[in-house]
DNA sequence: ACAGACTGCGCC
DNA sequence: AAAGGGCGCAGTCTGT
């Protein structure tokens, strides 16, 4: 059965805060009660309504009785909603579900699927399409977390259409019709997308561990004290001393102009100041304007000023934007989540009696063209040995360089041919033609102006026009191309990480998804559970290959480590 | 003063 | 012949 769920103008949770306003230690709220006007309405699974809209006075305690029923035997409910925003008020008012459907969220695939890429998916402009109006642009339909309601019902409170329930329950059973339109791969997508936003509100609410007692260690080790607000560190401030002095006069290292002409009147003309194209000259300014920018960077992206601002009581809370990217992939909003450097992930630590799980599926995206392209070849070289596919690749093909195998892969993924690549290439494409052919059909495509899928129907978005030009065809060929195996990679994940859910779920366990990044998750668990998440992640993996690509021998390691800190080999 | 483009680099 | 996919972010530069 299906609930459609309107938290509505003007509901806000109760007594869900702790009385000093913070989040309690363990990252949860106090269980609360939710005022206001909240409705639902029971839904078979097509979204026909199966009884009248019904208030509820108290949304958090009753969602938690259906979910506890449901628990014990009873009917398994998916909660229908707008989007992820009400699961984080029921998330605050202590409320947990196990399923959903976020409209918001499908809309985007739909409207990708049905060709109609850039439009907006929004429930307004879901509600507009379903009545063959104009696709009206979104009104702004942020609201903030304490239930400020949304423009586009306060803006027309004389339509009757404007019962945010009835729109809601609309689009949800337009929703189911123009799903069976597409293949059993999107509805599937269209599930786990959905628990994919499940998963980041969860993730969000519980916060990656993060000790700023380290991170303000290490970012002293390396750049020394902390400097006043504004300040420049010290070991940033010698730097930029070293080489003005190495360029007999002040520059400033952080404008490439500058340094461009300074390396001028030294007699380098140089194009860009890269990192890898400054190592190729030979002049004392070199060494140290290297080890500047590599330490701003630090500084700038995550020093003391990212620590104040993102890590509250011992926990870094990004926010997860589920399918930000074309190609599936989640992005973040505000503090660098998914960029965070490998120099401070020591601060990233169990609490005490904890552990982290780390798991990233090891080469993933040759694997995932492997299943895609039906090549058992490429599917056979990720399953022999000790399942490192490049090296597999390495002794079959290139002569024992894992380097090169490696090349070659990432080559044909991305469409890289310089650097001797297009050489390695062609000998892939002479061992693994159905795989490297598939990336060359996806690229072909692209550069015709066709779109492309991903495996589960993830669609493009389409070129903008002008991109008849060669060269901007060539480019989204390579985009084309990337994007079927990228997109393919990023569902393959979102079911990973909805099958890890429902089993820690479904077990009892204690464990905490706190992270999630492209091919890698993060677990926190009291240690003694340690190795039964660490097996669950693996199952998840297995789980998730067969739910893609069924009986294919492709296989997905996932590389486990249980560990005190993110840092930690094992 | 502000916005947006550009540069460069972090992660996958 | 040459041709490297996807992001977010901070700082500089440019245009208004």
């Amino acid at each position: 059965m299906r609930i459609a769920l309107e938290p509505g103008p003007g509901s806000v949770p109760v007594g869900s805060r702790h009385p000093d306003g913070a989040d309690r230690p363990d990252g949860t709220d106090r269980p609360g009660r939710w005022a206001g006007a909240a409705r639902w309405q029971r839904l078979a699974e097509d979204g026909t309504p199966l009884a009248a809209a019904q208030p509820v006075p108290d949304l958090a305690a009753a969602v938690r009785a259906i979910e506890d029923d449901a628990r014990r035997g009873g009917e398994a409910v998916r909660w229908v909603w707008r989007s992820a925003r009400t699961y984080r008020r029921l998330l605050r008012a202590g409320a947990d579900v196990a399923r959903c459907h976020d409209v918001e969220l499908v809309e985007g695939l739909l409207v990708g699927a049905e060709g109609r890429s850039g439009e907006p998916h929004g429930i307004a402009a879901a509600a507009a399409r379903l009545a063959g109006r104009p696709p009206a642009p979104d009104p702004a339909l942020e609201e903030d977390d304490d239930g400020a309601p949304p423009a586009l019902f306060a803006a027309q409170p004389a339509d009757p259409d404007s019962d945010p329930l009835a729109t809601l329950v609309a689009v949800h059973a337009g929703q189911q019709r123009r799903l069976d339109a597409f293949g059993p791969g999107l509805r599937l997508l269209a599930a786990a997308e959905s628990a994919g936003a499940l998963v980041a509100e969860e993730m969000t609410a519980h916060g990656l561990p993060w000790r700023a007692d380290v991170h303000d260690r290490l970012l002293t080790e390396l750049l020394g004290p902390r400097p006043l607000p504004g300040g420049r560190p010290a070991r940033l401030a010698a730097l930029a001393d070293e080489i003005g002095v190495a360029f007999g006069r002040p520059v400033n290292p952080d404008s490439p102009a500058e340094l461009l002409r300074a390396f001028a009147r030294a007699g380098h003309e140089l194009e860009t100041t890269r990192a890898w194209v400054l190592r190729t000259i030979d002049h004392p300014a070199v060494g140290p304007l290297l080890a500047y920018k590599e330490l701003a960077r630090l500084h700038s992206a995550h020093g003391w000023s990212w620590l104040r601002t993102w890590v509250r009581d011992g926990r870094f809370r990004p926010e997860y934007v589920v399918g930000g990217v074309v190609s599936g992939r989640w992005a973040t909003r505000g503090g660098g989540a998914l960029q965070i450097p490998r120099a401070v992930r020591a601060a990233v630590r169990a609490d005490p009696g904890w552990r982290l799980v780390v798991a990233d599926a090891a080469q993933l995206e040759p694997r995932i063209l492997a299943a895609l392209a039906g090549d058992a070849g490429l599917a056979h070289a990720g399953n022999t040995g000790d399942g490192d596919l490049y090296a597999a690749l390495a002794a079959d093909l290139f002569g024992g360089d894992r380097a090169r195998a490696k090349l070659a892969l990432l080559s044909a993924m991305y469409g890289q041919t310089s650097g001797g690549a297009g050489v390695l290439l062609a000998r892939l494409r002479r061992r693994f033609p159905a795989a490297v052919g598939y990336v060359e059909d996806a690229a072909r495509a692209g550069e015709e102006g066709r779109l492309v899928r991903s495996h589960l129907g993830r669609t493009c978005p389409p070129a903008r026009p002008g991109h008849e030009q060669p060269a901007a065809a060539r480019a989204r060929g390579r985009f084309t191309r990337n994007f079927v195996v990228q997109a393919t990679a990023a569902e393959w994940a979102l079911v990973l990480l909805a099958e890890l859910r429902h089993a820690l779920r479904s077990t009892g366990s204690l464990a905490q998804l706190v992270f999630f990044q492209h091919d890698e998750v993060l677990l926190h668990c009291p240690a003694e559970v340690a190795g039964a998440t660490a097996a669950a992640v693996q199952e998840a993996a297995d789980t998730a290959g067969r739910r893609l690509f069924g009986a294919s021998p492709v296989r997905f390691p996932m590389q486990v480590r249980v560990v005190g800190g993110y840092d930690e080999k094992q």
